[in-house]
DNA sequence: TGGTTTCTCTACTAATTTAGTGGAGTTAAT
DNA sequence: ATTAACTCCACTAAATTAGTAGAGAAACCA
């Protein structure tokens, strides 16, 4: 499972995603506009800063932008650098890779194995989707619904 | 990530695959074989038998073993019978859904979206290996590498 | 310059989950 | 009866996650 970390950040990264070009948004707008706890998303958003994929500017007129084209930010990216889980056992994390203590041959562990498998189907979905593709995701959803709520009304 | 408890549970279940037809197995030989904490162990093996996956006799030459042949139960199965994750977020989960908290609106979230695919990847893999597959390819990678480990130490 | 806005940074606390243990009880075999 | 095993409940400890507090520093604006 993702940590509520791991979505404050995804969400954020979305948000502003979306306001790419715009200028830079405040951490109290990201804050209200997707129910997270502002103190903790300041945390979270220094940690991304720090990271490299944010810039910010203070004063009047601040707040937090993206560094780089939102087509280019991955959702792994934002997920490993939260430390979020992608493999299943650490023992086949590429980035966090540690040996399971109780396991006595890696080599010829089945679980491994299969462990193995499954990072690389994740990552194939989450190394090719980026924020961008998220937030035109979104932005389609809730014009398809929009659409279905003013149809199912009007009838 | 897979808990401990999940890991322990899977790797039981593989020594009782690689065992099933020859009799019950006891606590203590799968613990030591597999250094799992004994006393944990058996909560988790009590675990599996109430959920219908094992059965087990008491007395002198009890123990326990599967109900079901390995080729029929999935590492999925136990997997969620652990309550281990197989979705990212609760809210695309099969059999323990719930929404996320902070989630203004379900059905237009791009995150929800990602980890609907991400889910059905996992599960095409882990829902379709058992524990035989499992304790197969183990026994077909240690004669592998035993080979490997001869030859190198011949040369 | 002084005040206001906004991010920065360190350090904590609280809540939850995970991991593991203890010990008495029950069932079955010999 | 005795011994070998599993059963069951209740507890503790450790680790992780979630969230908070509050002083500080930089930028802007009047």
């Amino acid at each position: 499972m993702l940590s509520k970390k791991t979505k404050y950040a995804l969400k954020a990264m979305i948000v502003l995603a979306r306001n790419h070009g715009k200028g830079p948004m405040l951490i109290s707008t990201i804050s209200e506009q997707e129910n997270i706890p502002k103190k903790f998303l300041e945390n979270i958003l220094l940690e991304l800063k720090n990271a490299g994929m944010l810039a910010s500017k203070k004063g009047a007129g601040g707040g937090y932008y993206l560094l780089k084209p939102p087509d280019t930010i991955m959702l792994s990216d934002i997920i490993r650098l939260m430390g979020g889980p992608i493999a299943l056992v650490p023992c086949v994390s590429l980035n966090f890779y540690e040996p399971c203590e109780e396991c006595k041959d890696e080599l010829t562990c089945g679980i491994r194995q299969v462990a193995l498998r499954v990072r690389d189907a994740s990552l194939e979905i989450l190394a090719k989707t980026s924020i961008k593709d998220l937030a035109e995701k979104e932005d389609s959803l809730i014009a398809m619904h929009k659409k279905t709520r003013q149809k199912s009304h009007a009838k």
